[in-house]
Formats: C-alpha cells, sequence, structure tokens
DNA sequence: TTGTAGGCGTTATCAT
DNA sequence: ATGATAACGCCTACAA
C-alpha cells in the first residue's frame, strides 16, 4: 500500500541499494543520481519503514515515557524537557500512560520493548523494587524518577522538603499537622511521609496516625480527605499535603466547612504549579526543579544508550516556596 | 542481545515456524510442544520483536495520538477515554506532543506513519486544511478534532457554546464584552470567535475590535491578555475567554487590579475543568463532553481502519454552566 | 503435527 | 559510482 526504495529504484532505473544511499546521504554515490532519486521519492511520497529500517540497524531513535497519567499537571515541565533533549539529539520520544496501575505499567514497559526503543523512562513507577529484576526481562535501558531501590534513578529531596514544609509549619506555632498521602506514587510518598515524621520527631511531637489521611494526589482526593480529618479531629490547625492539587482540595473543603485559609487553617502543597502562585489565596509549597529533573533523566538515558555504565542515582534539591496559605496559629483565647 | 524464536527453536530442538505457532496459539500444533515451548520462552525472557513482526503482517496494532502539550489540563479525559477504548480493542496508545507548532505536528504524524502506526488522532491540530493534501502523502487513517475542512473530524459544538456564553453575559447586562482568543487552537479558536460574533450581532451591538485581545490557552496568557485590555478599555465588564486556564488568568489580573469578580467584572471561561469547580469564585464555564469526543474519535478511527469510509463529521453539543463568576452589570449610580 | 522456503522493507558488505 | 546478495525477526503458505 505505500511506496518502497524498490519502487523507487524500478522509477529510476537503478538498483534498490543506490536508491538507499541517495536517500541516506550515503558519501559514495553521484551527484545526479542522487538528485533524480531524492526528487523521484518526494513526488512519489515516500516515506521510509522505521520497521525495515531498525530491523537491520538495530536502533529506533525512539525514547518511550511512561507516565502515569495525562492528567498530572507536575508531569508537564518534566515531559517538555525530556521531549526537548530528546529531540535535540535526535530521538523521537513517545508517552504512554499507566494509569498508576502496576501491571499496566509493565504493559508500557513491555509495548515499548516490543517495539524495541531505544531506552524508557518511567515518571513516577508504581513497581517498587521490581526494575532490577526487570532488567533482563526487558534488556534495554530504563531511567526512573523517585526511585531509591534502582540504580538508575533521578529523584528531587523529597524528604527534606517534606521535613523543611512541616518544620515551617511547627515553626508558625502548629503542633497537630496532618499529613495527606497518596499511595499512587508509592516512593514519593513513603519519602515526604518520611520527611514529615522526620519534622515531628525533631520538635518533640509524637506521631498521631489519625493525622495522616489517605488522598490520591487529586483535587478530590484532597477535598474526600480533608473532610474525613476534620470529621475525627476538629483541633488540628495544619495540613502538609502530597502536592499542590490536593493542597487546592483541602482549601475547599475547608472554605466549604466554614473556616479561613490561612487565619484558622494553614495549608502546605507540593510540587509548586504554575497554579499554586496564582491560586487564591497564593499556595506555600515545595518547589521541585522538574526541568532540571527532566534532562539529568534524558541525559543519564542518553548515557546508558551510549554504553556508559558508571551512572550514579542522583538526588535534586527542593525549596520551600512560603506564601499565602500559611500562617501562625492563633491562640484559643483570640477567639 | 535479545531473545529470537530461532533461539527458542535450537533450545527445542524444534523449527522456528513451530515456535512462532505455539506462541500465536496456532491450532495446528501439538499441546505439548506449545507448552513447552511456551514455558522455554518465558524462561529465556523472549519478548517478540514488534518490527519483525509488523513487517510481515503488516500492521501494528498502535494508535498515535497527537497532543499540542502535556500541560493542557483540558486533554486528560479526551486522551484518558481513547486510550481505554484503543486498550478494549487490542490497541496501544502512544501520544506524541507537537508544541502547538505546526512543523512539530507534522513530525509527529510522520514519526507515527514511519513506524507504521493503524491510525492517527490529531487533538487541536495547527494545520488548518493541509490534512486533505495530506492524505497521499501519509495514507493511513486520521481522525482529527475540531476541524471542519476534513471529513474525518470529531468537535464540539463551540460556536453554540460560545454564543451562548455571550448571551448569557449580554442578559445579565454587559455591553461590552471582551473576548481573549488563542490562536494556537486555530480552528476552535474561530469556531468561539465566531459565536461571540452572532451574539453581539443578535443584540444588536457591534464588534469593537479593541475588546479583542490574544491569549494562548495558559494561565499566564489569561493574565497578560486581561490587564492589556484592562488598559485599554477601562468601561469594559465582562470577559470571554477561550478556556478555563485563560479565564483564572483573568481573574487573577482583575484581583490584582483591584476589581472583584462577579462584583465589578464577569467573566466566563470554556471546558469546564474540575478546577472551574473548585476555583474560588466557581467558574460560570462552557462544558464540553470531553470523554464522548475521545470516544467518538476512537470509533471513527476504528471504522476507517476496518475499511469503512462513509463516516460523517460530528458535532457534539456543549452545555453552558453558571456558576459563580458572572453577574449582573451594576448600574454607574450604584457605585 | 511439523519443517521448509519465501518475503515483508531496509541497510550493509562485498564485488564490480 | 553502482549492483548483487545477505541479513535483521517474524509469519505463512506449502510441502512433508
Amino acid at each position: 500500500v505505500s511506496v518502497t526504495i524498490r519502487d523507487i529504484a524500478q522509477a529510476a532505473g537503478v538498483s534498490p541499494s543506490t536508491v538507499s544511499r541517495a536517500l541516506n546521504d550515503h558519501p559514495r554515490i553521484s551527484v545526479a543520481t542522487k538528485e533524480l532519486i531524492q526528487q523521484l521519492a518526494q513526488q512519489m511520497g515516500y516515506t521510509p519503514s522505521a520497521l525495515g529500517r531498525g530491523l537491520v540497524t538495530r536502533q529506533t531513535a525512539t525514547i518511550g515515557v511512561v507516565i502515569t497519567t495525562a492528567l498530572d499537571p507536575f508531569l508537564a515541565p518534566l515531559v517538555t524537557s525530556i521531549e526537548e533533549m530528546a529531540r535535540d539529539n535526535g530521538y523521537t520520544v513517545f508517552l504512554s500512560s499507566s494509569c498508576s496501575d502496576p501491571e499496566r505499567e509493565l504493559g508500557a514497559v513491555r509495548a515499548f520493548y516490543e517495539r524495541r526503543v531505544s531506552g524508557v523512562i518511567v515518571i513516577g513507577s508504581q513497581i517498587e523494587e521490581g526494575y532490577f529484576k526487570l532488567r533482563d526481562r526487558f534488556p534495554l535501558p530504563i531511567v526512573l524518577t523517585n526511585c531509591r531501590t534502582y540504580p538508575y534513578s533521578i529523584a528531587s529531596d523529597n524528604v527534606v522538603g517534606a521535613r523543611r514544609a512541616v518544620a515551617h509549619l511547627i515553626q508558625l506555632g502548629h503542633r497537630l499537622v496532618a499529613y495527606i498521602s497518596n499511595p499512587r506514587s508509592h516512593c514519593t510518598n513513603l519519602d515526604r511521609y518520611a520527611g514529615y515524621r522526620q519534622a515531628l520527631d525533631k520538635a518533640g511531637i509524637p506521631l498521631d496516625q489519625n493525622l495522616v489521611a489517605e488522598g490520591n494526589g487529586t483535587l478530590d482526593g484532597g477535598i474526600n480527605a480533608a473532610r474525613q480529618l476534620l470529621t475525627s479531629s476538629q483541633l488540628l490547625t495544619a495540613f502538609f499535603c502530597f502536592n499542590d492539587m490536593t493542597a487546592i482540595g483541602v482549601i475547599v473543603a475547608l472554605r466549604q466547612a466554614g473556616f479561613q485559609v490561612p487565619r484558622d487553617k494553614s495549608v502546605v502543597g507540593f510540587d509548586d504549579l504554575d497554579l499554586a502562585l496564582y491560586y487564591h489565596p497564593a499556595l506555600t509549597t515545595v518547589r521541585q526543579p522538574t526541568c532540571h529533573m527532566g534532562q539529568r533523566a534524558m541525559r543519564t538515558l542518553l548515557e546508558l544508550i551510549r554504553g556508559k555504565d558508571d551512572v550514579r542515582p542522583e538526588i535534586l534539591p527542593t525549596e520551600l516556596i512560603i506564601r499565602e496559605t500559611t500562617g501562625p496559629v492563633i491562640s484559643s483565647d483570640g477567639q
């Protein structure tokens, strides 16, 4: 159904290998035939088959990126920086979503491997420790984000970021600080929870499991978790949230329950989305170096593709951005 | 570097074709050898090459989806519904971003065609009338969204949606209604602009080009456009925005300029993102049937893949959702 | 039920 | 500078 180099060869009265050379700017070919063939290819509507080519060259110049879902605004700058850098290096990027489902994530990696992509980046893996043993099942370069049990992983410093955020709340006088989690991002969630506990520890505040609620990284998840926390413990004064969308959900729930932020309750997010700055009130949050993470992930992957194997996991710094959703605790006599 | 059917054949002491049959559940093969080979394939870590297979079967069971950018939250439900339906029909979906650049969009379609995907869906094409003539350049099924110059296109009724939104503002007493555009989504923008003009026309309000500002579909674009409009025409009382993110940007700019919404100015968005309901104040907006659009696009593509050619373009209805960002004009003596 | 042979579209090696 | 040939991994008639 589509034009092949043989069709062009026949039309030009040359052999297929000559056509191949002409189309690939091979040095050993006459300018005349090269131009003739290129023109012919153009007007015959020839587009090379990556299948045929990939089969013989054993490389597809393609990078597969596995994301959780197209919905997550946090992914945007990360993916964009990956695409940018891939393009600069002659690679095409394809995305595939896992829907935060470990099985589908595996399916996405398999789909990429079946198509023999040059390498894969998995953002927000659900498969905790599995990639170690996946290396012989899918023998291709794989780079993860936020997974410290895997040698090739680019992470931001979730532990320190979370610790600082919660320390900030404690410094403002908050003693009852809730954490709203996101089990869908297993590793990341674990780290942020660890930072949360470290900050409490340091301040001598005992961990209260009733102040830990389960979210899912979305606005709705934040609303539900906040509602649940508000009914079980009305005394808590601050929320540390897995991410910004969760934090916005919390603020919505608080508003619906008649509380004002930050007068009555303080809220901290994570990610520093564009929206965080422009939400009203503007979100206090922890900024991740998203673009940097994407570039580092891509650079590591390129090195792996080129055969460098001495790559070390990297942890990039995070930064607490204090805006308008955190404030001091109002003493009880002020009410 | 990876295991092939010949490796398995050698290990099992059979011919490659027997292995192929065993792996593809071919009827004419003994159960014993089938199980032996399947087990062997498993433990040897065999994963078939889609390159070799696709070359001979002439189909890859893959759908390519071209999106503008991973950043656009409007895309999420659309893409998700496409993925869902593709999965149910045995297809794998890959995403590729065009960054709203016509050249890159073409590159994405080409990349998909080179890999001989079964079909392509382009969401928010930048190539206005080009797909008509692209059909012989890339002879594979292509479905677009929101492009009325192309036979296989799934659109929502942008004209009517925009008209109703602006009519709603006019009914509230607004006479000076601005439109903030988004040239990056050419066709869609044209339609929404048309609806805007129709509503003005119907009310006998002359079109004022000074009330039309250029945005880019993002929050920042909305902020900039609103600032520009506010300096050039302080009398305008309402903004009809290309989409919800633009509308949020407008609200931010209004707040910064000391205006309250909807008391001083009214704002209408488009898309009805999740965020629209939860923003404060909640956005009046035009809802698109996003999931439905995705399903329809995928269904049309599947029909094209299966050889049905009598598909007609569809326009799905939109719905005005009135919330808290629109209100009556306050008469000047009220100030 | 299994093996043999040919070919999918392309590139690479070796002659010419 | 060009052509013939083989090979990449897989599937599928056809033959056994």
